[in-house]
This record gives structure tokens, C-alpha cells and sequence, in this order.
DNA sequence: CAGAATGCTGAACAAGCGTTTAGTCTGTTG
DNA sequence: CAACAGACTAAACGCTTGTTCAGCATTCTG
């Protein structure tokens, strides 16, 4: 007993304050935006402006002390729902988890804030997908690219802007719940996106053939 | 020649401090977004930071002042490039033309920070783009959908969504040369874009029947 | 037990912001 | 010419925000 008193709470890494105010760090960034106010933020842990101060000397840093344990926590649980069903970003897959719901929407708003995670991130959704739709094309469920690595770039963009749009245009409040947003998002474009990704959106090639013979360079039909 | 100087020059509406301040409002909210101070656009208009107030009364109203006046510009120039080529939106259109590069900037920066105006830009994006891929699917250009508005909306939020996210994601300062945006974006995704808009993403129907069969209540097919 | 270290707080500081105030200058009017 | 109205400004106010400071407990250490 006494052993276990003697030892410091450091070792469990959270219930100690410290934690709580990452998760409610976490917690705020993901539904109001990262320029929440570090006051906020300690109201929500439940501790004095100066605490979350003292624990991580500056709102920048407690961003990335923020960044760093979303980051961990994705990659440990990333590598099960990699290769799934569609193409969507591991974004949208993990968002409707009801626990991973606060780090996506974390993960979201910096996107959204732009800046060298905004950016990693945005890499990485694109070397996913890029990946799985390679995957796809050995597989035959998906059609080549004249150029996978712009094609996934292009949908990549697409997904995250998209949704960014998406959250930027609801009226009440920027208080956000993520599960809520991609439930409607999928209600409302689930079908469109289907049918233009499996049946295209032009009727002929026309404009397709024009861009190829005006770029100076044409990639090579991929057969 | 009394008469000419007599008359006020409220009339002429140009090159009035006013007129000045705005202009210099819509410069700076287009390449710095719309939390720019104040300060900063009065010593863009070379004046005090109180005339900016004395004139329009508030931040807000300044800003609604810039709205109204690039709607009408807009406006008044719009019908001359609505029936053309491609579906991009409006916005992609006309932020080639030098002129028009600023107040597209500016209404993108609209766009960016929400509020009614996103809403009604977005709309009217959506509306656009439903007029003019009907049009295309009477021509023939253009394959029909089992739901013509949810298609349009899904095209509108890709599109302005994915440019947001593309200058989000730009590294140096937060001032953004609209028409460099364009020009980079359609040298990158112009390709993928057309071949996905072409002829597809996906190699077969089976994801799109599935999701036919799912739904409580399919649409009809467009034959 | 003395003392150092740690967790924590209320109060204040400093900077940036939108806005107000009081007043100057200029040109027009009676 | 006196009076006035409007354009315009310097300075300051009030607010929010990130951060610092000085001090209070509590707990560990020698």
C-alpha cells in the first residue's frame, strides 16, 4: 500500500490535470475552432487560465502537445480500417466512432486553420488515397489514371474542402458535433457522388480529348 | 463652369475618400480575409482609422458595404459569361479576368469565413451549376442524374470547397493572388478533374446498385 | 523538522482590436 | 464676416486575449 501511494501519478499519464486539460483542449479546438480562447479551455478542465500555462508555457505549444496525442492515438488504431470499403479518407471512416468523433473533429479544424499539420495531413489523406485506389486498379474495381498521384491529390482536395465548406456554411453557432456533420453529409451526397464517380459526369470524351491534345505533354492513355 | 464646381461631389461616387476606403476594404479582405484590421485598410486608403468608422459606421457595415458593392458588379457584368464551356463556377470564370481578380478574392474570403453571404453565394453557385448542367443534359453533353439539385450541390461544395482548401494549405503569408490560385489549380487538377468527370472513377456499378438498393427509397432511374 | 519542489490560483500586465471623443481644418451659406 | 456643416485626425477608451507574477498549499527529500 504504501509503495503504491509513494509512486507519482505521472506514470498513468492521465486523470492527472495535465491530461484534462489536453482533453479539453481537444475537446474545444475540435468544436469551435483552434482560436478558442486558453481560457475557455480551462474553464472546461476545470482549472485557472494560468494552469494551462504553467503545464504547457504557451497555446501554441499546448496545440502540439494537442497534435502529438491525436496524431499517436490515430496511427495506433489506423492500421485496422485502412483497406475498407470505399474511398473515403480515413476522416470520414473513423468520424462516425462515436470516441474517435472529438479527434476527428480536432483533426478537422486544423486542417481548417491551415498551417504544416494542415498540410501533413492533407498529404497523408492523399498518399491513402492514392494508395487504395491503386489498390483498387489491381483489383479492377477502380479505372486507371493517365496520373494517380494528381487524381488522388484532386480527390483528396475535393473530400476535405468539401466538407470543410460543408461545416463552414451551418448557421447556429460554431459549436460542431462531427458525427452529426458527416451524417448529413453522406445523407445528402452520398448519391450524386456515386453516380458520378461509377457512370461520370459528361456524356462524351469531347473535353476530355480537347485538354489532352492542348497540354503540350499528354500522358499516355491508360489503355 | 459655377455650376460644375458647385456641385457636391457625392454625385460622382469615385475617387471620394469613401469610395477610396472601400475599395481599399475590398483589397485587403480579398488577400488578408476578413478579420484584417481596420488600421490596416485605413493606411491602405491613406487615411485615419476613424474616418473608415465615420463613414460607414462599423466594421460590419463597411463590410456589407464591399458585399453590395461587388454583388452589383458582378451582377452587372454576370449574364455575358453564364452560357459557357465548362461547369466551373462562376467564381473560377471570371478570377482569370484581371479586372475581376480583387472582388472574386473578395467574395471567395466570403465564402472562407461563412455567415449569411457564404449561404447565398453558395446557393446561387448551386443554382448555377443545376441551369447549367441541365442545359447540358438537354444538349446532350451532359449524363442525367436520378437527382439533378443533389448532384449540382455536391458539385458546388467540391468545387469551392476543394479551392479553400487549396489556398488553406499554401505556405507563404496569408496573402493569396487570386488569379495565380486559379492558374496553379487548373495546371494540377484540370487533368484529373476531366478524366474523373469523363469517363469515371469507379470501374463497375455494384457500389452504386448497392447503395440503390439500400436506400428506403430509390430514385427512379434516369434511363 | 527545515526546506525545496511541485501543483495551483487570483490578479495583473501588455498587446491588438473596434470604437468613441474632442477637436481642427476647410469650404459653404446667410 | 460670423456661423455652421462636413471631412478628417490624434488620442484615448474598453474589451478580449495570451501571458506573467507573486503567493499559497501540499508533498517529497535530506
Amino acid at each position: 500500500m504504501s509503495s503504491a501511494t509513494r509512486k507519482p501519478p505521472d506514470r498513468e499519464e492521465d486523470l492527472t490535470a495535465r491530461a484534462r486539460i489536453r482533453d479539453a483542449a481537444i475537446d474545444c479546438f475540435g468544436q469551435r475552432g483552434l482560436n478558442v480562447p486558453v481560457r475557455d479551455i480551462a474553464e472546461r478542465a476545470g482549472v485557472s487560465p494560468a494552469l494551462v500555462i504553467h503545464h504547457f508555457g504557451t497555446k501554441a505549444k499546448l496545440l502540439a502537445a494537442c497534435e502529438d496525442h491525436v496524431t499517436r492515438l490515430i496511427r495506433e488504431t489506423k492500421t485496422a480500417s485502412v483497406t475498407d470499403r470505399d474511398h473515403r479518407t480515413v476522416l470520414h471512416q473513423m468520424a462516425e466512432a462515436e470516441e474517435f468523433a472529438p479527434y476527428m473533429a480536432f483533426l478537422f479544424r486544423c486542417l481548417q486553420a491551415g498551417g504544416d499539420l494542415a498540410r501533413t495531413l492533407y498529404e497523408r489523406m492523399a498518399a491513402d488515397i492514392e494508395a487504395y485506389l491503386d489498390a483498387g486498379v489491381r483489383a479492377g474495381t477502380v479505372r486507371p489514371s493517365r496520373d494517380p498521384r494528381a487524381r488522388a491529390h484532386w480527390l483528396a482536395a475535393n473530400s476535405a474542402g468539401a466538407l470543410l465548406m460543408f461545416v463552414t456554411l451551418r448557421e447556429p453557432g460554431p459549436d460542431v458535433d462531427f458525427r452529426k456533420v458527416i451524417r448529413e453529409w453522406t445523407a445528402e451526397f452520398a448519391l450524386p457522388a456515386l453516380e458520378v464517380y461509377s457512370e461520370g459526369l459528361l456524356a462524351d470524351r469531347s473535353m476530355l480529348d480537347a485538354y489532352l491534345l492542348y497540354v503540350s505533354d499528354p500522358p499516355e492513355e491508360p489503355s
